[in-house]
DNA sequence: CAGTGGTCTAGACCACTAG
DNA sequence: TAGTGGTCTAGACCACTGA
């Protein structure tokens, strides 16, 4: 019966809808596992045809916001973070989803400004203040990663070294940015090289010098592309990555 | 004005119609590049409502074989190589995609027995023959990567040191699968990890024998989850790796 | 049983492209 | 100007779920 619609301009209806209803969830009016409204009652809110409600909500449902069920309703998806990360391969959820365990020491947790590859990379000012966080990463029990991760207060002002554990989902800095600050990660961009492993980091990993290991630096980019967050860091272990093509999937008619 | 569409049965005309056109694409009626009929044609030849024709080809769009152009048509979309391996990173894509040259010369092309790693991550017999193909490839002329290539025999028969090139597109294994076998892709699985360089790559790269490099093997699965090659390679340049989560696209108006 | 989402129809107007 | 796909409406019937 109200009329949130802009009708004199040329975006479409179905679009609009399926921003506002995005931006409900993103608020948290709806959360993950909530049911929004049906068809018919989003019709009479805003006001338009079944059909144009039904393609925002489709859009939805293929952005993986929503999910339907016939009979039921439109869920907002639940947000596990082994999902949220789906493809994005974080490394708690590389680890955690195999019949591991991971564990997290943080050997250091504090604010500085930010050291040259961090501005660049995050596409900040060498005046902005970020939260370093260094920390030893183990999978059963042995020593297998040191990494660095770069944040700007800016962006996460009050990050608190407890919001880490040393187990769990926790120590994915994933979900602890989701579940602090609402940020979802959409986009990562990895550069992966082989270098001989530092002194230092030899000792915490418990390595002769120089053996070689990975390099890998992480860019994370969230809404609007928008870099995030940066994180470098040196590996013993094999890092494993599935590419999928979406140009030769099978679709089944069972819902 | 025919009847191809069964309408006494529970299956949905839109996803009759779409399996339909998605048949003659693959069986090549219509080829990339090519336009379909109009969505005004398909509703007289199928005798459904525009609205179903739509449904239909919205999935196929969805799933990457069609591509649509106001005022225009609606066309299966081109087979490039950079669109079929979209997110697959083939090597050669990834760096053709930048403002640099590949280059790919062949050292070694042969018939084999199945290696050991190569029969377990194929699933092949050890009786099985494979093609190995051992390739050393340059970016801007300098040695980067050389490359071990198996793919048995069974799947790839008359597979021909010929069909590859030292530049373009044919040195993609992957373009040259899909043109002279019609094999798709689907995925890939990575697996990296650092090592120093053996005395023969070493020598082929122009390096220090025992410097760090990077290895990795893949494992790339066509339709059905289907094994069909296998690769492993060392590189001296950091590769680069995009992870996006399907969660959070923006979607522009603009076409 | 009432209400949900799934499917389908028959119209309509529009913006854009090409001849 | 004719034809395309993009958007939108107002209906309709269905299968399934849960009270």
């Amino acid at each position: 019966m109200s009329e949130e619609l802009k009708r004199d301009i040329p975006i479409p209806l179905y679009y609009q809808v399926s921003q506002i209803i995005r931006r409900e969830i993103e608020t948290g009016k709806y959360g993950p596992g909530d049911y929004i409204p049906t068809e018919m009652e989003l019709q009479e809110r805003f006001n338009v045809s079944r059909a144009t409600v039904r393609q925002a909500l489709a859009d939805l449902v293929y952005q993986g916001l929503l999910e339907r069920r016939r009979s039921k309703g439109t869920m907002v998806a639940p947000m596990r973070v082994e999902e949220t990360m789906q493809d994005l391969a974080s490394f708690t959820n590389q680890v955690m989803h195999s019949s591991h365990t991971l564990v997290t020491r943080i050997l250091d947790f504090k604010q500085m400004l930010a050291p040259e590859p961090v501005v660049e990379q995050l596409n900040i000012g060498p005046e902005d203040l970020v939260v370093m966080m260094e920390r030893l990463r183990f999978v059963d029990n042995e020593p297998v990663a040191v990494e660095k991760w770069y944040a700007p207060v800016k962006y996460f002002p009050g990050l608190n070294r407890k919001f880490f554990k040393e187990t769990g989902v926790e120590q994915s800095t994933y979900y602890v940015m989701m579940k602090h600050y609402g940020t979802q990660i959409c986009r990562a961009q990895d550069s992966i090289s082989a270098v001989a492993v530092s002194e230092r980091d030899a000792r915490l990993l418990g390595l002769e010098t120089e053996v070689p290991v990975l390099l890998r630096t992480r860019v994370s980019y969230g809404a609007d592309d928008l870099p995030v967050t940066y994180a470098s860091g040196v590996y013993i272990i094999r890092l494993n990555i599935t590419f999928e093509s979406n140009r030769c999937r099978t679709f089944e008619l069972k819902d």
